[in-house]
DNA sequence: GGTGGACGAGAGAGCGCTCTCTCGCCAGAT
DNA sequence: ATCTGGCGAGAGAGCGCTCTCTCGTCCACC
């Protein structure tokens, strides 16, 4: 009772084993009543070929390893960023019969799992998505002469081919919006400091307000809603005459809002707020939130082409995205 | 350049290939000094084994298909569930070294392409994320002969172990809060019918209404923000005299929260809320949201379990988990 | 009519591994 | 000294497939 081999098909079909397989793998050199005989013996039998042994000959897997390399609060966060990540990915290997193998390297010893893993030649390549700077994986990966990509740009330069939006353009044109609306005094409350993300779009914002002649004002938070608020309370006991706050992400956004609420000022006539991220929770804060959008869905788009394209000895060269300012009220 | 092969590996530890791989797979039956030198040579090699050629001969690939079977709109959505079973299952997964082969089977094209991949035998079975009773995929993977548990109870009766919550004692739980805080004319928005998520939160509050003697006031919705914000205003204008309102979902408790505000109402003064699933965003709704909570760490974390069982022989019994009333300010 | 070429189909090797079967060796019993 | 038993290690088959090489056939052209 065991699955039928192409052994059987060829036999049943009455063909040999080397032209059962031309059938099942499409080649053309083929007559058409052989073709019609074999095709005909695989659907009475439900033969499915077995991926073990193709593969052991053919040297690929056709399936890809998903990376995520995060600490458990930012996955396990409201940030959708993950899972559209992942979605969109899986979507799109799957129109090209690629399968997706997920695996979760937030740990050191998970680490060596994922790099064995690849190294092992479980995956044709590999996608990264990892916004840590400290984070090993990255250089490690890339040593193991397997193609891989990577989600943002890797912190510390490494030859990984990446696709990012463009944190620093988008932090300037918020940074900018406030600026041109009249804002004089104009905070900001950064990312965390060791991922890319955060980096960027605090040199955004420097790079603005050094060019209009303001003053930085700076906190940090670790991209929760918690922090936000956390930070928002910080900058107001600092600076109590600001006007502006540029949040890096939008989570961290909807905490400052509740700051800002529970300290009696009105948004966006006290201050204004704008985040960055367009999350679907942006639309229904109190007052809705200008933000930053950018596009995750063809940054994902464009990871998995320049992974496909990296097979086809394609050059890699990085892809960075536009992103857009939504006005909303809060800005 | 090519990977070392087990073949390398023995001739350089001057032993039999059989020998080699019986020191690879952890085998007593080798002598402590020629374990020690095989050992070596893995590690001056940087052997990994090739895991299509393993599984070409053990019949098994240490892996296992995690098919998501939902529409976009509900995955892409804020609702973390996907996102946390999704991660649970991969870290208890890793822990016992298999690995996740992540498939969406949103349409009838993608449902073709799991079925057959599973058929094909290139995982070891499969965990099955489906809350549409439409959904045609349990039964076909049930005929399948490999082995399938389900997270959630399938909305057709198939022989599919499962593990859920019990979301008809859920329900009964918040509605019987409302019934005992004294609310008297209590609706309900109803979650999908086709999801047993749905029918079954809907059949606790019709157990509880018919056995304290209420009329049921019922609306539905899909589970989104926007549907529960739309939900609530038709029943508010069906019935301006309702005192309280249970949400089979906390996403749509959201909108609902909204449409209370927008027409006037005060939450839970003049319209008691309750919500379920206890999401991290019902924490910080104005007032905080009263509602359900069900482990979804621990349902995933049982799947997997049920799933190991299950290739040990298992009896594959349902597991059904308690849920909690949170009680916060809404009701 | 003979030859060359093109093309379709089969034979068979081999991908890297596991696992059964066999064999050799040594210890202990007779 | 011979035999038996047990255990550790090797030989070799075979998992299911792809792909190169070879061969046979048929047609076209000289």
């Amino acid at each position: 009772m065991r699955r039928p081999t192409l052994e059987a098909v060829a036999a049943r079909a009455g063909v040999s084993r080397a032209t059962a397989s031309r059938v099942v793998n499409g080649q053309t050199t083929v007559a058409p009543h052989i073709r019609d005989a074999v095709q005909q013996a695989i659907d009475e039998l439900g033969y499915v070929p077995n991926s073990a042994a193709r593969s052991l000959v053919t040297q690929r897997t056709d399936s890809i390893a998903l990376v995520v390399s995060e600490p458990p609060t930012r996955v396990f966060s409201e940030d959708p960023l993950f899972s559209t990540v992942i979605r969109m990915a899986s979507v799109e290997l799957e129109a090209v019969n690629k399968q997706v193998v997920l695996m979760l390297a937030s740990s050191a010893k998970s680490h060596a799992r994922v790099e064995r893993y690849i190294a092992g030649g479980h995956v044709d390549g590999a996608m990264l998505i990892s916004m840590h700077g400290a984070d090993p994986l990255p250089p490690a990966i890339a040593r193991l002469r397997v193609p891989v990509v990577s989600y943002g740009r890797p912190a510390v330069p490494v030859d990984i081919p990446y696709v990012d939006n463009d944190n620093v353009g988008g932090a300037e044109a918020a940074v900018r919006h406030l600026v041109e609306s009249g804002r004089r005094r104009i905070a900001t409350i950064a990312g965390p400091q060791d991922m890319i993300g955060g980096q960027d779009r605090l040199t955004g914002y420097r790079n603005v307000l050094r060019d209009s002649d303001r003053r930085s004002i700076v906190a940090v938070g670790d991209f929760t809603r918690e922090s936000g608020a956390v930070a928002m309370r910080q900058l107001l006991g600092d600076d109590p005459g600001l006007d502006a706050v540029f949040v890096a992400n939008d989570l961290m956004a909807v905490g400052a809002l509740q700051s800002l609420r529970q300290a009696g000022r009105r948004v966006p006539d006290d201050v204004a707020v704008v985040g960055f991220d367009d999350i679907e929770a942006a639309k229904y804060t109190e007052p809705p939130l200008t933000t930053i959008r950018h596009p995750i869905a063809e940054q994902t788009a464009a990871m998995v082409r320049l992974l496909l394209d990296l097979f086809e000895g394609g050059p890699g060269d990085p892809v960075i995205l536009p992103t857009e300012l939504v006005v909303r009220e809060s800005a």
